[in-house]
DNA sequence: GTACATTTGTTCGTATGTATT
DNA sequence: TAATACATACGAACAAATGTA
């Protein structure tokens, strides 16, 4: 049973894309909407909460840009299911650091929007480059 | 051998605000645009290369998303510059991965956007949540 | 303290292009 | 082919934040 919001104040000063997206992260949150389980479509949202294609089309930005969301042309938005994570361990000496990827990096790493990458430094100088959402980092209980 | 783009084809197949985000990227790449230079304003840029002033906010949109650039809505859009990382050591048994903050935890911590988060766990179950942009994770050569 | 100019933020409207079914 | 759905792009208007005279 929820008693969530499910309506939209364009008088809030809360930006409408704003409400909009906290209000499909806290359906996902709550389970309500289930990782791969597909969105309205983006007409149908802005009729059904009365708002701008624009603002939907920006929660839903919003959303992807944190990796809730991934969103395929033509076909719609879906809650995004994110893979599991292989674990790397860290060489001694080594050292990671994690950041956003270029435009590049992630159509030739093939990435989803909001997703970081792992920069895994070894200890001779050698780089390697990881999607962080498949990705965990690890030092080993003893050497 | 690349000759750089300098102006927008509104034909080609590349989106409009693409072409002005690689540009600009380019332009910080190559040191012509210093962290903590300010952009033209969105209007100017509209005007200088003929372009709509909803794609120049998506080119600056996507470079924000990416960690190059950080707006200051009534001042301006400035190349970003990364702060120092600090080092920290991970312990035994642990690790770290890295996703990008919720809305909430980037209002709280105060993180630009595109920057991602890392999780660090310890071995007894313990997590700290660092910015990453600040943050770089090591293993010590010997323990 | 006020008023103003500048700049970014939000929202709507409209049109066209591209991808999928 | 047709219908549906997302992507790009233009214009326009007003709101909100900032800095300055």
């Amino acid at each position: 049973m929820r008693l969530d919001i499910v309506s939209i104040d364009p008088r809030s000063h809360t930006p409408v894309y704003v409400q909009l997206a906290e209000l499909l992260r806290r359906r996902v949150e709550s389970g309500d909407l289930q990782p791969g389980s597909l969105l309205p479509s983006e007409s149908h949202l802005s009729q059904e909460y009365g708002i701008g294609r624009d603002a939907v089309r920006a929660a839903i930005a919003l959303l992807r840009s944190e990796g809730v969301m991934t969103t395929t042309k033509g076909r719609g938005t879906w809650v995004r299911e994110a893979p599991r994570r292989t674990d790397i361990e860290l060489a001694p000496g080594g050292s990671t650091v994690a950041r956003m990827p270029s435009s590049r990096e992630r159509r030739e790493m093939d990435l989803d929007e909001g997703v970081p990458v792992l920069e895994i430094h070894g200890p001779d100088g050698d780089v390697q480059i990881r999607p962080a959402d498949q990705t965990r980092v690890t030092r080993p209980q003893s050497d």
